[in-house]
RNA sequence: CGGAGCGUAGCGCAGCCUGGUAGCGCGCUUGGUUUGGGACCAAGAUGUCGGAGGUUCGAAUCCUCUCGCUCCGACCA
């Protein structure tokens, strides 16, 4: 391609609403346009790494026996009352009525539509198992769509949905997708873990999501150091040790904490740390319980855990009147004695003794209050979010790493939601009708390419990895004016097409700091300059745009150093 | 959904308080000089001042409504 003839607009200026890297760049380096909040065009050079992307999880997933389909956007709504979800699903579904006043929705995803296929096309347990999948645009009506394409509303995504007879063929299925996401994520050279997680609002059994580690992810994640397990902090596991309960030394004593709320003020005003305090939480449910959760003073609730262990749907800190009427007090002095509702404590409570609590008034705690003489927990459970330093639950003195991550794949074991809710059956070998068990594992195409650039920029441009960048050579031809430097690039050009190495050559007639201050800005991972410096000697210069590397090369092996440059660059492997 | 802010040339912004011919930088066009890290000189083009209504002799500016966009928050005890 030559440039000249590219639309490839660059900006020199950040655009003022771009808060995150890879928005900045994508917008700088003429990607993305936006057309509305969450909305954006792809402009020819982001529309190549996306295909490259695209191309990788296709590859992969036609490797794993997936096969490609294409669903409609405009999803009929029947088929969203069926499964319950047209009522479900919220403010997320972008509704919409056509010329008859038929009720559709934009899909945000397409277990609904997959499901319908399926059960009017299979039939016998023969012709499973079955996964089917898509490259397409989705629609979600987000309530704050951010981050350029790391949020959109409309957004790019690969989903697969798979189908087994039992679950035992559903769980080979979803190992398959599992080593499957490792390959794509491997193959786009990006460092990322997949970790255990919530499967949320989907549903379903278990599930893994793969996190492109970046310091800008908008989700936490622990790894252990010294075993496999990795899960996201929401769904994190902590090693659960036996607590003895010490014995009680101190009476418990009522003390004035005058207008000290937090942990740290009352830490810091009774000279303790803030490991010796228990904060007591005033926890509303989605089924309108209000229960008291105690946590050392320096950990953090995990509300989802909760949510689990209550078997609700939400589980979050109680309004300031309900606090008030439950423990008598504003919130920041609530405490455990006293209280007529149920306590449940984490775990770590149990191995605590002599600690301080809120004292159910206006500027007053405890100290010395001990379990069962002076409260009564009616339950211990995991429920803190798990840090750095923790122990790790599945092996002997692992410890949590923690890490900032992008999810730009989630893959889940549906079992039979759908099949179940939508009547898709098939007969097994015994002419019994079964529900088919599902699973469903999407990737966002977009999202990953901005997860890509996040990983991999420095303060003057992108620099993706050879496999998901856009051109894999950028050939600068100093001065076009110049007619040995333009036979020779043009030379180099032609050879570097036959060869079908991708190359952008820069023939625009614009000085050089314009021409290197671009080709940073579009991180193309190598650059061959052609000046007529240079030239003379018979050399070209040949620069690694990930290190910055410069080596000066004569003409006839520069070729031949690209061709095992851009080899090397597409085997390459982040370590994970 | 709660809070804050912003809409003026393609982009980044000033002007608004205190109403009186719409500006600056970059970009763009033309000519010239320049040519290894975002050059210089000269001449030029470009605006429903987000929209509607109101006040006024006169509104980018004041008032009302509205639309759009951005940021922060939604586990603090």
């Amino acid at each position: 391609m030559r440039y000249s003839q590219y639309l490839l607009p660059t900006l020199k200026e950040t655009p003022a609403d771009a808060e995150v890297i890879s928005h900045r760049l994508m917008l700088r380096a003429g990607m993305i346009r936006k057309a509305a909040a969450g909305i954006y065009s792809y402009l020819p050079f982001g529309l190549r790494s996306l295909r490259k992307m695209e191309q990788i999880i296709r590859d992969e997933m036609n490797r794993a026996g997936a096969i490609e389909c294409l669903m409609p956007m405009a999803n009929p709504a029947e088929l969203w009352q069926e499964s319950g979800r047209w009522e479900k699903y919220g403010q997320e579904l972008l509704r919409f009525k056509d010329r008859k006043s038929a009720d559709f929705c934009m899909g945000p995803t397409h277990e609904e539509v997959i499901t319908d296929i399926v059960r009017n096309t299979v039939n016998s347990y023969k012709q499973l198992p079955l996964n089917l999948y898509q490259i397409q645009t989705k629609f979600r009506d987000e309530i704050r769509p951010r981050f350029g394409l790391m949020r959109g509303r409309e957004f790019i995504m690969k989903d697969a949905y798979s189908f087994d007879l039992e679950d035992a063929g559903a769980d080979t299925s979803y190992s398959k997708m599992y080593q499957a996401y490792r390959n794509i994520f491997n193959r786009c050279g990006l460092k990322f873990r997949s970790v255990e997680a919530d499967s949320g609002a989907i549903g379903g059994n278990f599930s893994h999501e793969f996190m492109v580690l970046a310091e800008s992810g908008e989700d936490g994640i622990v790894s252990c150091d010294s075993c496999e397990y990795a899960a996201n902090v929401e769904k994190a596991e902590l090693a659960c040790r036996e607590l003895q309960t010490p014995v009680a030394v101190q009476e418990l004593r009522k003390v004035e904490t005058p207008a000290q709320r937090t942990i740290e003020e009352v830490a810091e005003f009774l000279k303790l740390s803030p490991q010796q305090l228990v904060k007591t939480l005033i926890v509303q449910t989605s089924d309108d319980q209000v229960i008291a959760v105690l946590l050392r003073g320096d950990r953090e609730l995990n509300a989802i855990k909760l949510a689990h262990l209550l078997d609700v749907d939400w589980a979050l800190m109680a309004e300031d009147d309900v606090v008030k009427q439950v423990t008598g007090a504003p919130t920041g002095f609530a405490g455990p004695i006293g209280l007529k509702i149920r306590i449940i404590a984490d775990t770590e409570i149990k191995g605590m003794a002599d600690f301080v609590v809120g004292g159910n008034g206006v500027d007053v705690h405890f100290t010395g209050a001990n379990q069962d003489r002076d409260f009564t927990i009616s339950q211990f459970s995991d429920l803190r979010q798990a840090e750095a330093g923790d122990p790790c639950p599945r092996c002997e003195g692992g410890k949590f790493e923690s890490w900032r991550g992008i999810e730009v794949g989630h893959i889940f074991k549906l079992g039979t939601k759908y099949s179940e809710a939508m009547n898709a059956t098939v007969l097994d070998d015994q002419g019994k009708s079964q529900p088919l068990v599902m699973g469903c594992y999407g990737i966002g195409a977009g999202r990953t390419v901005a997860a890509a650039i996040e990983q991999n920029h420095d303060e003057n441009g992108m620099i993706l990895p050879m496999p998901l960048a856009p051109f894999q050579v950028l050939l600068t031809m100093l001065n076009p004016k110049d007619d040995l430097v333009r036979e020779a690039a043009e030379k180099l050009y032609q050879q570097l097409l036959a060869l079908n190495i991708e190359v952008l050559l820069d023939d625009r007639d614009e000085r050089p700091g314009i021409k290197f201050k671009d080709a940073d800005l579009l991180g193309i991972p190598l650059r061959v300059t052609v000046g007529a410096r240079n030239l003379k000697d018979g050399n070209v210069e040949l620069k690694i745009r990930k290190s910055g590397d410069m080596s000066m090369t004569s003409l006839d092996d520069i070729i031949p150093q690209l061709q095992q440059l851009v080899a090397d660059g597409l085997a390459f492997q982040a370590g994970n």
